[in-house]
DNA sequence: GTCTATAGTACGATAGAC
DNA sequence: GTCTATCGTACTATAGAC
């Protein structure tokens, strides 16, 4: 059973540095010593191992979203969160987000629907945090924290492109100036 | 010499809705009613493809920053941009810099260098205009100009998969987020 | 100079062995 | 229940016809 698990985190990795159409049975089955037709087992189609990888990654930042949500900071909830991309940044690794939206055009409906939970997953975690940051007065900025979640998700998401295109300083250059936005400064 | 102009246009089409691992030379004959060796002619590796695709939009880029300049408003300047990518939501695709970011694995060293120069172009019109913007009083943000100009393009880039995810109003939330960001307003 | 026929390889997926 | 042998297809690329 833990064939399955080596394949999806696998997968997940190849997907996120690769490309979903970049990688194929073959790599899969030649990383974990065993035949192409052995992965088809698992995950029938590659819809399905698509699929799964989502789905696990959901289940990921779950799992982030409840440990994190314990601090009680909402700046410091942020800074988790960015730091999860950075290590991302640092692998040469898209985000899911980014990874899926370019490859969009060849999932199934099905995948679409677990890609589409995933990043409403993500975005209404981002908003509820900087709704109750703005409320604390510990998080600042104009507009609707609907609107603002989106900003800060498509400056993380990119930032990983560029971090691979011209280098992981700009993603802290990107980083930073995000964080210094979103910051409350005493009025003086 | 249409030939090669077509398959350019087809090309960047089919990279930016599909990805470039996504597409083939048979699919680009076939629309173009040749057989697939006839592509191989105008671009004997698929990366001599690309690279090209992207010396194109380099060139699409540079004439639109030369239009572009002429306007004395640097609002307008970011608006004529943002519109620019607004076609692209409207048609998901993403834009280059999304597209070839995602693929860069797959392309070898030329290519590469061709992504950075479009990168680097990019940024440094944002740059440019973002600062002239400040110092005319009409645009307003904190930081400098480089890692704003790093903030826009990244939420340009991914609010295009995101509009692809969940629709093209989430990159209209985007776009109208960011020059209401940016817009200088009189202090009271 | 432009294109076609064809090779050689790698892909995702099925049918069936253990 | 887990995996292997194998099929049919589609890919990029070359060699050579017009």
């Amino acid at each position: 059973m833990a064939t399955r698990d080596l394949i999806l985190h696998l997968g997940q990795d190849l997907f996120r540095t690769r490309g979903f159409n970049a990688f194929s049975y073959y790599d899969l089955a030649d990383a974990l010593k065993v035949r192409p037709a052995a992965i088809h087992y698992h995950f029938p189609s590659k819809d399905d191992l698509a699929r799964a990888i989502i789905e696990q990654e959901r289940e990921t930042f779950h799992a982030f979203a409840v440990k994190t949500d314990r601090l009680p900071d909402q700046r410091q909830r942020l800074r988790r969160f960015v730091h999860m991309f950075a290590e991302h940044a640092e692998a040469h690794r898209l985000c899911l987000l980014g990874a899926s939206g370019a490859d969009y055009a060849s999932f199934g409906a099905g995948v679409h629907r677990e890609i589409q939970r995933m990043a409403t997953d993500i975005l209404a975690w981002l908003e509820r945090t900087l709704q109750e940051g703005r409320k604390a007065g510990r998080l600042a900025f104009e507009g609707t924290a609907h609107a603002r979640a989106l900003m800060v998700a498509t400056n993380m998401a990119a930032s990983l492109h560029l971090a691979r295109i011209l280098g992981t300083q700009e993603f802290k250059r990107v980083s930073q100036q995000l964080l210094s936005d979103l910051t409350a400064r005493p009025t003086p």
